[in-house]
Order: C-alpha cells, then sequence, then structure tokens
RNA sequence: GGAGCGGUAGCUCAGUUGGUUAGAGCGCCAGCCUGUCACGUUGGAGGUCGCGGGUUCGAGCCCCGUCCGCUCCGCCA
C-alpha cells in the first residue's frame, strides 16, 4: 500500500517513485496546478497534481476534499527555488502525482482538525476525528513512548510483569466498587480492583521479589478533571526493601519517563518533606513548591496579644497563621470576594478572611487597629510585610487553618499566575504519614494509608498505648507541582501485627478472617518484608504533556457523568440478559413514576 | 448532595439599556485561478438563540423552572 511514510521522504529520494497513502490534511486548487498535503500519522508529504500533463488525473484532483483517504504514486521532486516550506521536514521536497487512488471519501467533518475547539461532548462523540487532531495524537503517542519507557526501566531493574485479576473482590473501607454479577454463582458478585493492593503482596509471599504493572484500577466515585472512573497505575512492589530503595528506584523510574516523554533532566533525587511540615507550611499533602506562598506561624508574634479572637484561640490550643502573598496589594474586588468564598468553603468560621495589606506606605486592614506597636513590628518582621503585599490571616485549630490557608494559598497562585511555568518541574517527596486518622462522625480510626501500610518502627509503643494519632507510618508520596503523582508504603509482613491493625481499625476476628484470611494465612508461612508504590501514570502523562486533564490523555475516557458519549455506555440491559445472572433493577425513572397526591 | 461558569450557524465566538430582517471569522456548496502550504478571489446556502413557562406592546437579552457540559467542594482506604 505504501513505499515510505509521511514524514520520511527527503532530498536524497528525489527521483525515486514513491506511494503514499493517507488522509487529505488540506487541498489547495490553483486550477491549473493542484497542491495536497498527505497526513499519515507520522506527518505531511505535499502532492503536486498538473492537470496540463495528464487530464484525467488533474480531473480527479480537483475532487480531493479534507480528509479523503487516498493513495498517490508519484516521483520525489526537489521543490522549486523559494517554494520551500522550512516549517515541515519535509519541505524541501513534493510528490509529482502519476496516479491517484481515492480509497475512500469522507463526509465533512463534524469540527475542523486544525482548530481548537472548546466543545468536549462534540469531541468525546467523535473521539475518533479528536484523537486525527495533531494535539491528541501527540499526546497518545507520547504516552506510548513514556509507558514503553517505564516498562524497560523496571525490567532492566529486575521487576517481573505481572497481571493480577479484573474479576476480583469488594475494597473493604476503601472507595465505592464497580459490581460483577457472576452467572456461575448466583447472587455473587466479583468487584474490579481499585488496586492490586492484596495480589502484589501475596506475590511477594510467593517469592516473586520484584513485581511491577501497567494495571487498570476502577473506583466509582465523582470524577475530576484529574479522577475518571478507570485509570491507570504503575504499580509496584518488591521484598527486602525499605523505603529508601523505594524512593530510589522511583526517582530513577520517573527520570526515565520525563526523559523519554520530554527529553528533560529531572533532578536525580527530589527533596523531602514530613506530612506535617507539607500541612504545617503548605496547607496541603501534595503542596505545588513552584512557588513560595508560605504560611507563617505567628504564635511568638502574639504570644502575648490582648487581642481577644486571637488570645483565646491560641489559649485554646489552636494556632494563628498567615501568608504574605507578595505583590498582591493590587487585587481585585472579585478576587477578593473569590477568596472569602473558597476561605469560607474550607471552613473559615467567618464571612471574610482577616488581610492586611501595605499600599502607598499605608496600612490597610480591618484588624490593624487592634494590634499594639510591637505585635506590628513583629507581624512586619516575621511576614517580611513590604509595600505591594497583602497577607492573609486564619486562626483556629491546627487542621482547619491549615486546609483554609492551603485552599487560599493555591487560589492565590493561580490569580497570581505563579503556576504557568510550563518548564518548572517540582518533585517532593511527602514522607512521615500518620498512619490513622480519627473519623469525627463515626469516632472509629481509619487508615490514611490503607490497612496494610506499616507502622513507624520508633511508634510502636504510641500505638501500643493506643495513642493512635501519633503513630506515624512508613508511608510516603511522590508529588509534582502539587499532584499527587503516586504513594506507598512498607508493608505489614507479620500475621499478628496485621491482625492488631485490623482491630485498631475495628475489624473483629471474625471479619478478618472472611475479608482478610487468604492475607493473614500466607503472613504464616514465610512472608519476606515487603514495599511498594503505585504512579499514576494517567497524571504522569498529562504533566508530562502539559495539559489540565487526565481526558487529554487517555484515548476513550469518559465524561463528567461516568458516560462514554461515543459508545453511549454505560447502557440498559436487557431483562434476559438480568435473568441470565440473576439481577434485578430497583431503579424507577422519577419521570414515569405516577403522580402522588399531595398531602397538606 | 452543594457551589461557580457556560449553552446563539457545522466549529470558534460577538450580540450595547429589552426595540427593524440575529452578526463575524473559519468551514461547507458553486464558479474563476499554474507554485500554494491558514492559497487567493467572486457568489451562495446555512439559525427552534439548549428546553419549558412567565413579565412585556415587544425577549437572544429580564424572572422562574428544567436539561446538558465543564471546574471546584463533598466523595476518592
Amino acid at each position: 500500500m505504501r513505499t515510505h511514510h509521511c514524514n520520511q521522504l527527503r532530498e536524497s529520494h528525489t527521483g525515486q517513485t514513491v506511494t503514499l497513502i493517507g488522509w487529505v490534511n488540506s487541498a489547495r486548487d490553483h486550477g491549473g496546478v493542484i497542491f495536497t498535503d498527505l497526513r499519515d500519522r507520522e506527518g505531511l508529504t505535499q502532492c503536486v497534481f498538473h492537470p496540463e500533463d495528464n487530464p484525467a488525473l488533474g480531473e480527479l484532483s480537483h475532487t480531493l476534499r479534507e480528509e479523503d483517504v487516498v493513495q498517490v504514486i508519484g516521483v520525489v521532486s526537489k521543490r522549486l527555488e523559494g517554494t520551500t516550506n522550512d516549517k515541515l521536514p519535509t519541505g524541501s521536497i513534493e510528490i509529482v502525482a502519476k496516479e491517484l487512488r481515492i480509497v475512500n471519501k469522507a463526509d465533512v467533518l463534524p469540527f475542523q482538525l486544525d482548530k481548537e475547539l472548546s466543545n468536549e461532548d462534540l469531541r468525546l462523540k467523535y473521539r475518533y476525528l479528536d484523537l486525527r487532531r495533531a494535539r491528541m495524537s501527540k499526546n497518545i503517542r507520547q504516552r506510548s513512548v513514556i509507558t514503553s519507557a517505564a516498562r524497560r526501566y523496571l525490567d532492566e531493574a529486575g521487576f517481573f510483569e505481572i497481571e493480577t485479576p479484573i474479576l476480583s473482590n469488594p475494597t473493604p473501607e476503601g472507595a465505592r466498587d464497580f459490581l460483577v454479577p457472576s452467572r456461575l454463582n448466583p447472587g455473587r458478585f466479583y468487584a474490579l480492583p481499585q488496586a492490586p493492593q492484596q495480589y502484589k503482596q501475596l506475590m511477594m509471599v510467593a517469592g516473586l521479589e520484584k513485581y511491577y504493572q501497567i494495571a487498570r484500577c476502577f473506583r466509582d466515585e465523582d470524577l475530576r478533571a484529574d479522577r475518571q472512573p478507570e485509570f491507570t497505575q504503575i504499580d509496584i512492589e518488591a521484598s527486602f526493601i525499605g523505603q529508601e530503595d523505594i524512593v530510589t528506584l522511583v526517582e530513577g523510574l520517573l527520570g526515565s519517563m520525563f526523559q523519554a516523554g520530554l527529553g528533560v533532566e529531572i533532578p536525580k533525587h527530589f527533596p523531602r518533606m514530613t506530612y506535617a511540615d507539607a500541612l504545617d507550611i503548605y496547607g496541603s499533602d501534595k503542596p505545588d513548591t513552584r512557588y513560595d506562598l508560605r504560611i507563617i506561624d505567628l504564635a511568638e508574634v502574639f504570644a502575648a496579644t490582648e487581642f481577644k479572637i486571637f488570645r483565646g484561640i491560641l489559649d485554646g490550643g489552636g494556632v494563628v497563621r498567615a501568608i504574605n502573598a507578595k505583590g498582591f496589594a493590587g487585587i481585585t474586588t472579585g478576587q477578593m470576594n473569590r477568596l472569602n468564598e473558597i476561605a469560607v468553603q474550607a471552613g473559615l468560621p467567618v464571612k471574610n478572611l482577616a488581610f492586611i495589606k501595605l499600599e502607598n506606605g499605608e496600612f490597610k486592614s480591618p484588624l490593624w487597629k487592634v494590634f499594639n506597636d510591637a505585635e506590628k513590628a513583629a507581624i512586619i518582621a516575621k511576614l517580611d510585610l513590604a509595600e505591594g503585599d497583602i497577607v492573609f490571616f486564619a486562626a483556629g485549630s491546627r487542621a482547619s487553618v491549615s486546609t483554609i490557608l492551603g485552599r487560599v494559598r493555591t487560589e492565590c497562585a493561580v490569580m497570581m499566575e505563579l503556576n504557568q511555568d510550563p518548564t518548572a518541574f517540582n518533585f517532593l517527596w511527602v514522607v512521615d504519614f500518620p498512619l490513622l486518622a480519627l473519623d469525627e462522625e463515626t469516632g472509629h480510626w481509619d487508615a490514611v494509608h490503607h490497612p496494610f501500610t506499616r507502622p513507624h518502627p520508633e511508634d510502636m509503643a504510641q500505638l501500643a498505648a493506643g495513642d493512635y494519632a501519633n503513630v506515624r507510618a512508613v508511608a510516603y508520596d511522590v508529588v509534582l507541582n502539587g499532584y499527587e503523582l503516586g504513594g506507598g508504603s512498607i508493608r505489614i509482613h507479620e500475621k499478628d501485627l496485621q491482625a492488631q491493625m485490623f482491630s485498631v481499625l475495628g475489624v473483629g476476628p471474625e471479619e478478618q478472617q472472611i475479608k482478610f484470611g487468604h492475607l493473614l494465612d500466607a503472613f504464616r508461612f514465610g512472608a519476606p518484608p515487603h514495599g511498594g508504590l503505585a504512579l499514576g501514570l494517567d497524571r504522569i502523562a498529562m504533566l508530562i504533556a502539559g495539559e489540565d486533564s487526565i481526558r487529554e490523555v487517555i484515548a476513550f475516557p469518559k465524561n463528567n457523568k461516568g458516560t462514554d458519549l461515543m459508545a453511549h455506555s454505560p447502557c440498559q440491559i436487557d431483562l434476559k440478559l438480568l435473568r441470565e445472572v440473576y439481577v434485578q433493577s430497583t431503579w424507577k425513572d422519577p419521570k414515569l413514576a405516577p403522580a402522588t397526591t399531595a398531602v397538606p
């Protein structure tokens, strides 16, 4: 069908008769001469038709329309002087056509491939056309390249690529599961895996030592720009290793992926920050460190304050903290309103953020007057408050202040356009996560990472004493520009410790046997110390591609409602099929529901 | 479940204080054109202003409801 692809021919091919096949990228008909750019996935080649030399060929070439699939046989020729195109790698040659075969005419497309389009419905409905666009084609290719680099890196590091079941069990205490009814086991269901967690640990017990998988994972939760119901993880687990081994491995792995995808050199080692510091300083467990905007603690400044609100909060064990958005005193009213909304949503107990701004040498603030001279001087010094700055305050519990100022921080960065540099890749390890977190509603302790995470060896006494809030985990997240790229932990490999963890989480011995019996059993027979990590491949591909949504790096993503606008899934299922799997729907269409009489 | 933004030609968008026949660019169709590469040029077709209701002499514009999309919160061990 073809002798070359459309990005292959150069001046050195001049004189050769070649066959190209592809799509008509554009047809420029000048009457007496017709140009068409033929496109395949590799690139473009200009073909030229001369009706004078071959009237039949000329006639046919007049009918060329964009996106027709055509085959051209012709002679590679140097372009006439002054007509070369520097923008194309093939721009110094053209194919002088001798034969043209229209393989498949195309209807007019619902959108133009060379224009940006904002209508995401339309893009998803005609995804196969959307993927023809240069940007999407590049993204998909780039994803393939970085995936392949990851495989190569892990292969060379001695990891086995091993598949785990897609039909598996629900994840206790995890996200909502997608369920699959079992025909052969009436009334029973599989669940699609949220992660291959238990299987990979059992592979360590099996003695496979080093495992990875490019694993599809499923979670039935609401979608976001960086969350799809099915997504892909680079799932890694190894035996006889510790946190440092995983950190080093993953730094190298990400290095190879960024090298392959972008040709950029990322740091050999990433900075590290404890979870506690991340929350105190950045108000997030996945801080974007491309910009500073640090949260500053003002306990010292207000140690002796007589300002009642701060006094009360500090005496009650709370904190007073602030962010100096340097140079942002020119914030608009609209932006200020937006910040206040965000702060309130994040838990600010009053309607407006307290602030101080310094403009034209004048301090403007709703609370400047309540501070005494010493406090004012201390604020200026501690926050490095200078002309043109605006400082936002929050006071309350440590956790709520972190949340509020963390949100304010990221929103300020957006408003101040501090997160725009496409070449900045700020990697960060967040370490020493807490093992457990108290669920305020139920009063239960939940695993912050998951129930198989190893307690920090220095905190075993606290664990034994029931001082759960102060037990750290051997768990680590790798963060890039404010996105959690992945996370992992060293696991528990001892039966008794694992059983203890389950008990702390409120899973009694009987339930442990039912839900985790296989794991606890496995740990009886010589389980090696092990640990691992999983990386979000979609997010990595998104950040390498410079996109804002993982939909741009997934060939066939779902929309916000989890539907596929092209294939129309999920769809209704015939009653017959449902009966075969012993499933009956309880869903009623509210529009079809009989009208109920209003009761006064 | 909640909040914000959006929905006008095939696509991207504009549409003033509510006022004549709703516009532009691109695309499409037809003609002309021998060096274009965002070809040019002449002409033409193309609209349930998401949908329903209301206010008004008059609604793309105001009000209410509703549907759809995107972003965020909740949720995501």
